[in-house]
RNA sequence: GGACGCUUAGCUCAGUUGGUUGAGAGCGUCGCCCUUACAAGGCGAAGGUCGUAGGUUCGACUCCUACAGCGUCCACCA
């Protein structure tokens, strides 16, 4: 042969493969797309990793699924484009640079603004992005010269387009807004940056006078001193007892002012008297409650939380807790004070300084969401974009029926600023520049101007992801046009649930509401960001908790590669990832994934070791039907019913199935079965023609095995794909044509005659097993066949049987006769008997056979009380009272002939 | 407290519009094997009253109700 002897190590080893292939797929720019209206586009943006992040198990989880669909589809022949990238994340990356900061003693403050952002933007292009590098260790082909990052010009100007036209629209305005505020940092903080503490308090009861009568009001809270800021008391609406309160006015004591007594759902009629005072600048329940009602806002604190001129003057100037000891001292005096009791409550402090968080009520920038979550709300509800699994839907609509305006200013400085521009005499209007905003607000180019302080929420840019990487709204300008009509809307998005608020919702919302400014379209499917949205299991450790950084409970996932390979990695978080159950993962199951590459591995050792021996046919492809017996027949039955399963899992985003359904073909069907028959005929006395048919269909079906799991598995299939046969230069396998089945190989006569025959084979390794017989001692067959079953029709297949039960010797006998001492299993119907002079224990064997009368004894029985039945018989499907009776037959049959075997051994 | 999800072999999970006593796999366990692709392997075996209690049905792992345990998200209690 022609063909080079290639010799295989034994043992697959990932590492150098790996490194090799995604070097060779990456500079041939295999992972780009590009607009061809020949194909169809299917694409997919990433989920922007933070700069600060690094990898952890739920990237690795969802970032195989995405580059799984992503070459799925590019096999399949749409022009895939998988675009990724990066998120500024404000919060995070500002702390993470101020702690820098910190470590050579210096604050932001120090360096300014302009300096500190600076220093943002070299510590982003040193240490920023890693998750994104990491990828390429995973093997994921994403569109790199398409890589975005939220900060770049042309993502900011997309912010900014969007934020003006919302101003000028009037979906954005400003308002109050209670934030988590550090009265010592003098700092908003976001809720994720407070801790929470359990710690010990009192609940303190204090009645206000009712206006015009003897009764009193008497509210139960925890913070005395925000009574100055009281407007309302509440009761719930429901509540028997306050029920003549209702509408009735209070006389706030201490500060002597009138405030209303007011219903709300909100109210717990069990917790301390059921009524409660209503404080919305400083406490975030009674500040949405204050919301419901139009109540006003009375900010009783300063940015360092001491009381201010709100509070009467003998309280000014006090800090928080002073006046909470003055005024329950006050309130002791006038007997106003009903009791103390203990309590435990929750308190948030800051985590940085740890100082107790205040609620506080400050100026921010807010989006009006009912107008956008309206129309967000439909394309989910009638199906435009489907939810995997579905029941998020519910999830989805239940908040955007409840969507509350969308806060998006932060007071941070890394991050897009906000575009809003203020005159000196306090106008303001929002603008794409300076230029812009003077003219808006009607100035000259020498008046004074000065732009907002705080920057916009890092979701304000994600939510744009979508269009805004083909560098929407400059897209004409710089030569995207075309790539934003071919590639928008996108495809599937796949994501955390977690994240359903922050981004997939408002991602829709935004897709809905500004692509019609490039699809010139109100047509939704046209606009949408996405047509399927497939949420991802959460990733937990052995004792059910959530992976996490902070838990120290996950395993380094570039270790994991390093140990077990990127194929085994992907290929073991699929296998475990039901869609839309939680994994319980554990480093150690990636032996599932690395076993199978090994199996794999050495399947193709074999084919190759056999194509070098004997050579294949020139007559190829995995429909190729010279020469075939009983094993092609069925194998490709088994690989296009493979193929089709596949296909309709890919389709629903099934994804552990698929690896299922290509585990269990590749490895049991035809490693354990088919590899193992060919050997007979490979081995035996065939012509040297039929022989390399048997090697190139062996081939065909491995070839086009490799080309289905490419998109899992996508080292190891390249390495193989290219070593089985030769490829033209600088051709892959991930731009290779994806297997397609052929429902008229699927024949299930060929599946049940293979089953007999496994059946068969099963028996006498079962006999094998029981009997301790060694596998390398040969063993007799003597079968007695029913009458409808001529010995020719098994003594074709005795090729299978010697090689894969050991059987030297296949005879067949009729009558009564049956051989003395043979251990004895009947398979449908057909008696086998094993001869085992010398060999055989007849207890062991009784105790065997008596076991299996048992079983089918009980089956019988199930059977024939069903069929008794008449209710059964009467109104089950026709079909199925049939297959009990054929049940009843066979059980009835071998329960007889199992006897007779039995009763011959005594 | 509200919404949702899960509960099948020792462990981790499959189980496709209800057909049962013909409930599967991987790991682990036990037995026999270094058989010329693979010991990261091959062959065989043991192991399950499908969370509990009811209900619907000729028939329930599968549908309904209640309960228990676990988990997630939301609201978190003045």
């Amino acid at each position: 042969m022609a063909e080079p002897q290639v010799t295989l190590a034994k043992v697959y080893s990932p590492q150098e493969v790996e490194r090799k292939w995604y070097q060779y797929w990456e500079s041939r720019g295999l992972f780009h797309a590009r607009v061809d209206p020949t194909k169809k586009p299917y694409t997919i943006v990433i989920p922007p990793p933070n700069i600060t992040g690094v990898l952890h198990m739920g990237h690795i989880l969802n970032n195989s699924l995405q580059d799984a669909f992503i070459r799925y589809k590019r096999m399949k022949g749409y022009e895939a484009c998988w675009i990724p990238g990066t998120d500024h994340a404000g919060i995070a990356t500002q702390n993470v640079v101020e702690k820098a900061l910190m470590k050579e003693g210096k604050t932001r403050h120090d360096l300014g603004r302009d300096k500190f952002i600076e220093r943002v933007w070299e510590w982003k292009k040193q240490y920023g992005g890693v998750i994104i590098k990491q990828l390429r260790t995973l093997g994921c082909s994403c569109d790199w010269e398409r890589e975005r990052f939220t900060m770049d010009e042309s993502l900011s100007n997309a912010v900014k387009e969007v934020f003006v036209r919302m101003f000028d629209d009037g979906l954005i305005y400003r308002g109050k807004y209670i934030v988590n505020w550090c009265p010592k940092d003098h700092t908003a903080i976001s809720d994720d940056e407070v801790n929470y503490t359990l710690q010990e308090g009192k609940l303190y009861y204090i009645a206000y006078p009712i206006a015009g009568s003897s009764e009193v009001a008497v509210v139960a809270t925890t913070r005395p001193e925000t009574m100055f800021g009281d407007v309302a008391v509440a009761v719930n609406p429901s509540d028997e007892r306050y029920q003549h309160l209702i509408g009735k006015t209070v006389t706030l004591p201490l500060a002597m002012k009138p405030i209303p007594i007011i219903a709300d759902e909100y109210v717990d009629q069990a917790f301390g008297t059921g009524m409660v005072k209503i404080t919305p600048a400083h406490d975030p329940n009674d500040f949405w409650i204050g919301q419901r009602h139009n109540l006003p806002q009375v900010n009783v604190m300063d940015v360092s939380a001491r009381m201010n001129e709100n509070v009467p003057p003998p309280y000014q100037g006090l800090d928080r807790y002073e006046a909470r000891k003055g005024a329950l001292a006050d309130l002791e005096t006038q007997g106003l004070l009903v009791k103390v009791e203990d309590h435990t409550n929750n308190i948030g402090r800051c985590y940085r300084c740890d100082t107790v968080i205040e609620p506080y009520l400050s100026d921010q920038w807010f989006v009006r969401m009912k107008p956008l979550a309206e129309p967000a709300l439909n394309v989910v509800l009638d199906g435009t974009i489907t939810f995997y699994p579905d029941r998020w839907v519910k999830v989805y609509e239940h908040w955007m029926r409840n969507v509350r305006d969308w806060c998006i200013s932060r007071q941070l400085w890394w991050g897009h600023r906000i575009p809003v521009y203020y005159a000196a005499d306090g106008r303001f209007t929002a603008a794409r520049s300076e230029d812009e905003a003077r003219t808006k607000l009607g100035l000259q180019p020498s008046d004074p101007l000065r732009q907002d302080e705080d920057v916009l929420d890092t979701w304000f840019s994600s939510w744009l992801w979508p269009f805004s990487v083909h560098d929407w709204p400059q897209h004409e300008k710089l030569g995207k046009a075309a790539d934003l009509a071919y590639f928008y809307p996108t495809d599937t998005l796949v994501t955390a649930p977690e994240i359903i608020f922050f981004w997939v919702a408002r991602m829709i919302m935004a897709g809905l509401r500004f692509a019609p400014s490039f699809t010139h379209t109100d047509d939704p499917h046209k606009n949408i960001p996405f047509r399927d949205v497939y949420f991802t299991s959460i990733v937990r450790d052995a004792r059910g908790r959530k992976m996490s950084k902070s838990l120290g409970n996950s395993p380094e996932p570039l270790d994991l590669i390093a140990e077990y390979g990127a194929d085994a990695v992907r290929f073991t978080i699929l296998y475990l990832a039901p869609l839309g159950q939680d994994i319980i993962y554990a480093k150690e199951k990636n032996e599932i994934g690395r076993n199978f590459a090994n199996k794999i591995w050495n399947a193709g050792r074999f084919l190759l070791m056999n194509r070098d021996q004997i050579g294949e046919a020139e007559k190829r492809g995995e429909f190729n039907t010279d020469h075939l017996d009983l094993a092609d027949r069925w194998i490709l039955s088994r690989f296009h019913s493979t193929a089709l399963d596949v296909d309709r899992a890919m389709q629903t985003y099934e994804i552990n199935k698929v690896t299922k359904v290509l585990y269990d073909f590749i490895w049991h069907d035809y490693c354990d079965w088919y590899v193992e028959m060919i050997k007979s005929r490979l081995y035996g006395d065939e012509p040297l023609e039929v022989k390399r048919a048997v090697v190139a269909r062996a081939l065909d079906i491995f070839d086009a095995s490799l080309r289905l799991l490419h998109p899992i598995m996508p080292f190891i299939t390249e390495e193989l794909w290219q070593h089985i046969r030769p490829r033209q230069p600088g051709a892959s396998i991930m731009r290779a044509e994806m297997a397609e089945p052929d429902p008229s190989f699927i024949t299930k006569q060929v599946e049940d005659e293979m089953t007999f025959v496994q059946n068969v084979i099963e028996s006498v390794r079962t006999i094998r097993g029981e009997m301790s017989i060694s596998p390398s001692k040969e063993i007799s067959l003597i079968m007695k066949l029913s009458d409808g079953r001529e010995s020719e029709s098994i003594r074709k297949y005795n090729g299978y049987l010697q090689r894969l039960a050991k059987v030297r010797s296949l005879s067949f006998i009729t009558g009564q006769s049956r051989p003395k001492r043979a251990a004895t299993a009947v398979v449908q119907g057909e008696e086998l008997f094993v001869p085992l002079e010398g060999l055989i224990d007849i207890e062991v064997e009784k105790a065997r056979l008596h076991k299996e009368i048992d079983r089918v004894a009980g089956l019988l029985k199930s059977v024939q009380a069903k069929l008794a039945n008449p209710q059964f018989v009467d109104k089950a499907p026709k079909d199925v009272v049939e297959k009990e009776r054929e049940k009843l037959q066979t059980f009835t049959q071998t329960l007889e002939k199992l006897q007779r075997n039995y009763a011959a051994l005594a």
